[in-house]
DNA sequence: CTCGTTCCATACGGTAGCGTATATATCAAG
DNA sequence: CTTGATATATACGCTACCGTATGGAACGAG
């Protein structure tokens, strides 16, 4: 066994930090390497092609989100409005993981099989946050519209310009889940 | 004057056709030729390079937008609920300025020319939405937040892969709808 | 130390697209 | 029918990137 001395995970990073800088028509093996510090040699040892780094980067978003939502939302307990606000706050925390989510999200709509992915991601987070709602909303057709909300927000926010006037978005959005907590 | 075979406006188009498949990296001058038939010849007498094209697609995609608007939602007349409603219903109209849109969202967080341009489409459109809600909502902030919830639906919606149980998606927005109309 | 495996560099051929140069066709005006 | 402006075709050099082929370096086991 020689060192591996840019592994696997190397490349299915730098992929990714490539994806959320310009989307996925700017995961280019060759930049990819340059940034490496290694030229593409050893990349095709590790990978067939292209496609099976970017399917490689989509399995380690996956787990990747999953463990972070997990570690991020369950790890501190609190009731379910105070883990409501965490999931919220995902955006500020990790702000790669984020960008990797929009583009994503833009990618999903061009390719089905990454489309596939986001749905069970987005059906993950919907189903966690039905519980959360579930337990101060008794309602059920009032829990999957916060749910719907609480997500279009969480998403749309990033792809909206607009301003608000005399506020900032984030005093907005507070308003905003201040209505959903209710 | 010799007759213009595929004028300036043929390129724009089919810029757009492009951008609202693929996004912006998918508008390739080469390929645009081919899908009008003709070579690369004269789109380098029509445009200085590929930068001006976009940025006439951006140009025609603003005013598009908002004569698109205008007529849609003013034309019929009606309530400021009447109006929402069919500003909401905008998606469904017509689905190829949606999806530049869409693009153009995307595009926005990488170029910085771009968000300026989409800022001000967005400003516009939550002028006209706060003047809508204002005439049943007293409460200003009140206003903002709808506002703000009505435009990252109508935005996020489509960048989001979730299920919804027993309900269409539609549905869960039409439950969204009633409340903001309240 | 030797040897096979693992990993990477180098060199190559091929494709796609950009922008330029130049020739050519088309039409309006005179 | 010529002429000049407009509009397009053709041909070219250039760059970026893909995927392949092949040689060689680094390391662990024996």
């Amino acid at each position: 066994m020689a060192l591996t001395r840019t592994p696997r995970s190397s490349w299915v990073e730098e992929g990714l930090r490539a994806l959320a800088a310009g989307g996925p028509d700017a995961v280019r093996i060759e930049p990819l390497a340059k940034a490496l510090g290694v030229t593409k040699g050893g990349f095709y040892w590790h990978f067939d092609d292209r496609r099976a780094l970017l399917e490689a980067m989509l399995d380690t978003w996956e787990r990747t989100l999953i463990d972070e939502v997990i570690e991020l939302v369950e790890g501190e307990g609190g009731d379910a409005r105070a883990r409501l606000r965490r999931l919220f706050g995902l955006a500020s925390t990790s702000r790669e993981l984020l960008k990797i989510e929009l583009a994503v999200r833009d990618w999903s709509r061009r390719e089905p099989e990454v489309a596939r992915r986001l749905r069970s991601v987005d059906n993950r987070r919907m189903d966690y946050m039905r519980s959360l709602f579930s337990e101060f909303c008794s309602d059920e057709a009032e829990v999957e519209v916060r749910c719907t909300i609480a997500l279009s927000l969480f998403v749309g926010n990033h792809f909206m310009a607009a301003d608000h006037g005399p506020r900032s978005r984030a005093q907005v959005l507070e308003l905003v889940l201040r209505r959903l907590e209710a």
